[in-house]
DNA sequence: ATAGCTGCAAATCATTTGCACGAAT
DNA sequence: ATTCGTGCAAATGATTTGCAGCTAT
């Protein structure tokens, strides 16, 4: 049933079916990483740094504790995480956050634009809190999910001209890059 | 509630929330178009044509009629479509195959590298029988779901070097285009 | 014959929603 | 005081799986 070790769409919830580790833990079976223990934060790097988050939702009216626990986690952990994995993580510090709030918030910060959000390759969605607000893409490590913001002013520029060649308006696109990082292909 | 008209991933599954149409339509707040008639196979354009797609699935033992009905529709639309949307084609056709077995040859179809799926920016997968084996990317419609696959070495080389020069290695990537066809505007 | 298919029904799983209660303004 | 936010439980909806029966080879 397991599949070629290529980036298809197979395998598909297979990924998150151990819902401990990070979503990319094993994601790949030809990746050199097994399985890494449970409750393992994925260690990320920012390169591109630039703080520009505040600390509370713009559109929120009413600052409220679980709130400032999603903020605060978010400006903890790098990298790109699942609202399971987030709210976890609350729980593993005692946050006192329901899932539920976890997913209102994330998705109250995606709206105003405050943090990033991409899907695995098999579809669960992930959240960020992005350094750049400019548009951006990322180049995402496949097994500890180390994260680097790249921007692509080519790129954009060839999508938009491919789009108009085409005839196509309100030209918006997707790009994310995966592979293996140096540490993870060094261990 | 509604954000603004951006690519944003908010208002989820509320795309496929009307079960009968097809994903694109009113994905778009700010698109054109409202709402199109129900079982309305998108109308799609294939620029890079190239047949070079069997028959028969490779790594299929054995031929079933049901199997033959999934090729065959494949063979007839064009652009992306939900398995469960094949599912309601084929039965509209009176093909009788069970949503399962789509399921089951659709997965089947993407692991030989037979067909093409992608995720709509609300995380369902959609399939197209792809008319070029070599990697390429999608310039998809977001009204009508027409799709033009275009090629972009460039960016395959871009992509690889940023990887690199990061140390990433057994790099890969997604990239879609998303806009309104030419087609769509004018309506 | 017999290993694969198929399809129904039931199971998963991430995410969403209804609703009554608690908290921020 | 109100209105908004919270969280539980239940609902959703796409996709998967168990399993008994059917069918290409």
């Amino acid at each position: 049933m397991q599949g070629p070790g290529v980036i298809s769409s197979c395998n598909r919830k297979a990924w998150l079916r151990c819902c401990g580790g990070t979503p990319w833990a094993g994601s790949d079976p030809t990746a050199h990483n097994g399985g890494m223990p449970e409750q393992h934060p994925a260690i990320n790097t920012r390169e591109m740094v630039g703080s520009t988050v505040p600390q509370t939702i713009s559109k929120a009216t009413r600052n409220t504790r679980q709130r400032a626990e999603v903020l605060a986690l978010l400006g903890e952990v790098d990298g790109f995480h699942t609202a399971q994995q987030l709210h976890r993580m609350l729980c593993d510090r005692d946050a006192r956050v329901g899932l539920t709030t976890v997913y209102r918030t994330l998705q109250l910060l995606v709206e105003a634009g405050e943090i990033d959000s991409t899907r695995l390759p098999g579809g669960e969605q992930l959240f960020r809190q992005c350094s750049q607000s400019r548009h951006h893409h990322h180049l995402v490590c496949r097994s500890c999910g180390r994260t680097v913001e790249v921007a692509g002013p080519a790129v954009e520029r060839w999508a938009n001209q491919v789009a108009a060649e085409h005839g196509f308006t309100d030209v918006g696109h997707t790009l994310e890059i995966f592979g293996n990082c140096a540490a993870c292909a060094a261990s």
